[in-house]
This record gives C-alpha cells, structure tokens and sequence, in this order.
DNA sequence: GTATGTGCAAAGGTTTTGCCCCAAC
DNA sequence: GTTGGGGCAAAACCTTTGCACATAC
C-alpha cells in the first residue's frame, strides 16, 4: 500500500500497512499512535509513555521507543531535535516548520512554499535528491520579548 | 569588546573576549577552538576530545564539554544536532545552512540570502524575534545516490 | 595569593538491548 | 501453533556535576 507523504492514513489503512510487512496491531501501538495524532503536539517519548499508561497501564517505556521506531519507518511519525536534549515526536501531517521560542519552549508551526521551492533549488544545485528539511526558527515570541523587556 | 556575530575573532581577540568576563586562557581552551576551526567539519565532543589529546595528553571529556559551553556562550562555536542522537560543534563563521547525506553522512554547508529574508518574515507574521535558524536538508548525494541504484 | 579551571570519578538522563513470556494472527 | 511483540531489568550512551588539586592571572 502506498500512503501518500503528508496524507494522514485513516485507523484502517495503518492496521493494512503493518499486517504488509509482517507486523501486529496491539492495543499498546494503537494508544502510542493515537496518542500522537490526538495530542497534536511534540511529545516526548517519555510524555507518550505517561499518556499512554493511562489507556495501557503495563506499557513499559522499551515498547514506546520501539513503537517509535517503528511508527517512524512507516513515516507515520517524525522525530525532531529541537532545543533541549531530548526527542520529540509528532504525526507526520505533511511538511511543514517550526518555530521555537527560547523563553517558554513554546513551538509554532508554519508552512513555507517558497522554502519548500527554494529547497528544491539548492539541493539540485548541490547535486542531492532531497527526502526530508527541516527548518528550524529560534527567538523570543511576542509574550516573552515583552516579559523579558520590563 | 564587540565582535559581530559571523565574523570570527583573531586569536589575540579571542584572549581578549575570555579576559573580559574574567575567563582564563589554558592551553585545553587554546586547542579545543584551534581544532574546531582548523578542522572545519562539524565535531562530536568525543572526536574534539580525541583530537585535542594528542596536544593535551591529560585532557578529560568534561573540559571538552565545559569549554564548548564556554565557546557557545562567546558565540565562537555553535551547537548542532544533525542526524544521530549527538550534539556536533562547529566554528561560528556566518549564518549557513546544511545538505546532510543520509547514506555517507557528508555534510555540505551553503548559504542562502533568500532564506534569511523569508526567515524573517515569517517570524514578524508570527510575532517572532529571531535569534536563530537553522535549515537542514536530508537525502542522498551524487555518489550515494549512484551506488544505492546499482 | 586567589579565583578560575581541570581531572577524575560518579551521577544523571535518555535511549537501546537481551531475555523470556505473552498474545495477535 | 508460530512468530512477532511486550515487559522488565540491565546496559549503553552522552552529558553534567562535585570535589580536591593545579595553574593563569
């Protein structure tokens, strides 16, 4: 099954993409999964984990990464570094950019065509087949520039 | 002392920037930054510390750590995340971005003007100051993408 | 001489792995 | 019934911290 990049597969279609290659659906990869399409936000593995006991109380914190991993392979989910040391995840929903605030962690998500063009440009310039960007805006949102500024 | 953000400090100048804030100039210091700017590449903690080793023999990791600190708070080196789950170093020489070969794990640094200008854009839209960007592009270069398709 | 800086060792936090039992197919 | 998946505990990995000694100023 071919899953459009950037189209969310429906419920259905994710138990067809695992049963394809081999894998099973189990409650503990339907919460982790729903958990990061539901929450929306970037999520830690370790947020996953606490959210997902709730739902699966025995969850273990190995099956979370693993589920990750996986989730990732499937390009269902994607894993981002931004401030701070740890990873964060969020439901692949099409490309699209961050900007974080220093001050409060705070993450804006936009989406850029030209920058998705001017991409395109200069990878061709530099002879690489583009698979994946990511921009990454770092500051101070308007709240904490003016909390900071009194 | 005011050294403009992309413009990198002669060495004098850099003794000068420590003095300053009352940091003291050690060898350890003296070869962790030579190494960072002579190798050009985007460091690991652990390769820095490899590498400055063989000038000071005595050398322990944290230092490594404790002065790259330093240096990012001077804004003489800046921290990446690139692919992997490692922080990586580089000299602070300008705004610029990065090609990263997923296959090779080649790195190649570009600059684009148009980006910086879209960048601020979209941060006044969302009412963003900026402090910071950062562009990654994530694929295959011209060698690997020729091998993987043998 | 006096702080600041360093090395060492230990702690910390996050992610990965091994092993054996369990459950989805 | 098979085989992939899960829980648990331990290991691995990278980074940070505490402390006593060393050294740049």
């Amino acid at each position: 099954m071919i899953v459009t990049r950037g189209e969310r597969p429906r419920p259905g279609q994710v138990a067809a993409l695992l049963q394809e290659r081999g894998n099973r659906v189990t409650p503990q990869r339907r919460a982790i999964l729903r958990i990061i399409e539901e929450q929306g936000g970037h999520l830690s593995a370790d947020e996953i984990y606490y959210l997902a006991r709730k739902e699966v109380p025995r969850l273990s914190l190995s099956t979370v990464y693993r589920t990750l991993e996986l989730l990732k392979d499937l390009d269902l989910v994607s894993e981002l570094h931004l401030a701070g040391s740890r990873y964060r995840y969020e439901a692949q929903s099409g490309e699209h950019q961050h900007l974080v605030c220093l001050a409060c962690g705070r993450v804006i998500e936009f989406q850029c065509a030209h920058c998705a063009e001017m991409h395109q440009r200069l990878a061709d310039q530099h002879g690489l087949k583009i698979t994946g960007s990511r921009v990454e805006l770092f500051g101070y949102c308007e709240e904490c520039s003016t909390t900071r500024n009194d």
